[in-house]
DNA sequence: CCTACCGATCGGTAGG
DNA sequence: CCTACCGATCGGTAGG
């Protein structure tokens, strides 16, 4: 089988698979320092010390700091955006509202030091890319915010505000990121608390 | 009228009135500059300036950035507890957990920069700080898992894990702080959606 | 991926 | 409440 070439100028450094597997490590590993120290006072060197790296090295997977706190923000949006679609197919307003709560509670509690950094340390973000990870959020609230809506006009819950509702839903459960500990918390009994206190206990 | 001495060994500096105003005033910069910038980022230069000040004077009315931080959390935590007395007064299970929604909402709605700085910058608190604002958290979460409790065996609301939906309320109502935009929302409205969230529309 | 280093910022203090 | 200043830390770069 022939090898095709890239149609186009190839790119100089075409990074490697191993290239960018250690770039993950080194976004995982910068997410934890900056949650257990916050953006600021997280340094470079605190993050290469964790992977026996000196600080200069890192230069050689991420342009800056920045970078890697931006990189870190977008694994994270992606990671709550990319399981949506499917709940969306879901046709009964009840059952949507409800897998809607559920895997938000679970995409938080399956990773709280990657959210703890997203929603803590947005301050430490450029402009730019705030607005670009703001715009993705916007988005998501307004998957929320158009359930609830269906939700209240089948009269499954009470009449309210969509956008305040779906807030409201948002923060309940992007929340369990301040307290969760899991060593002692069962993510899925959350989750069955949060669904129960906005749909009640029907089937 | 004789003016009476205090008993034992006068203090050496009593802070007149005028310096307590004015720390005052110091703690409500501080916390402007760290909700905008972050406890690291914002700097003490910052905080002077934005008083018309020099750096150094700062330590006029305070001892460190770090008990500047604190003084920032304490009146926050202050301010949360203040009011919940009297709303443990009341007697009916479901007005008692309304009024407890209802006054998490206005808190934070009332000052959000506040409690921006103390919910999101706590990395920056030392650890025994830390440890006192958390065991007035504590009681704080427990006055709501006991009024939750109480509407659950009254069946006001669904039998749900009164811990686990006592931070899922505290969640709800405190997220309002990432959010709220002041010229647009009314806090009492949004008071109303949580409420009728989780209690229904009954009156 | 490393050694060596620069420039800037920052919390805090001396001394008034 | 100010001027002047110190010591330490940190992001980033040169050059290999």
């Amino acid at each position: 089988m022939s090898v095709k070439r890239r149609p186009g100028r190839p790119r100089l450094t075409e990074p490697s698979p191993e290239h960018l597997a250690r770039r993950q490590q080194l976004i995982d590993t910068a997410a934890e320092v900056f949650r257990a120290k916050g953006y600021d006072a997280g340094s470079l060197d605190d993050v290469a010390a964790a992977l026996d790296l000196r600080k200069a090295s890192l230069y050689y997977y991420v342009r800056s700091k920045a970078e890697l706190l931006y990189l870190i923000f977008d694994r994270a949006i992606t990671l709550a955006l990319s399981r949506l679609e499917e709940i969306l197919a879901v046709e009964d307003a009840r059952q949507r509202l409800a897998l809607l709560i559920r895997h938000q509670v679970l995409t938080i509690a399956g990773e709280p030091g990657l959210f703890t950094v997203f929603f803590d340390q947005r301050a430490g973000l450029d402009h730019e890319r705030a607005q670009e990870i703001r715009a993705k959020e916007r988005h998501y609230l307004g998957v929320y915010a158009k359930a609830v809506a269906q939700a209240t006009s089948e009269s499954v819950i009470p009449p309210v505000d969509a956008r305040y509702a779906a807030q409201a839903i948002i923060g309940m459960t992007s929340w369990i990121y301040k307290w969760l500990d899991p060593k002692r918390d069962d993510p899925e009994q959350i989750a069955d608390t949060c669904v129960r206190l906005i749909l009640g206990d029907r089937p």
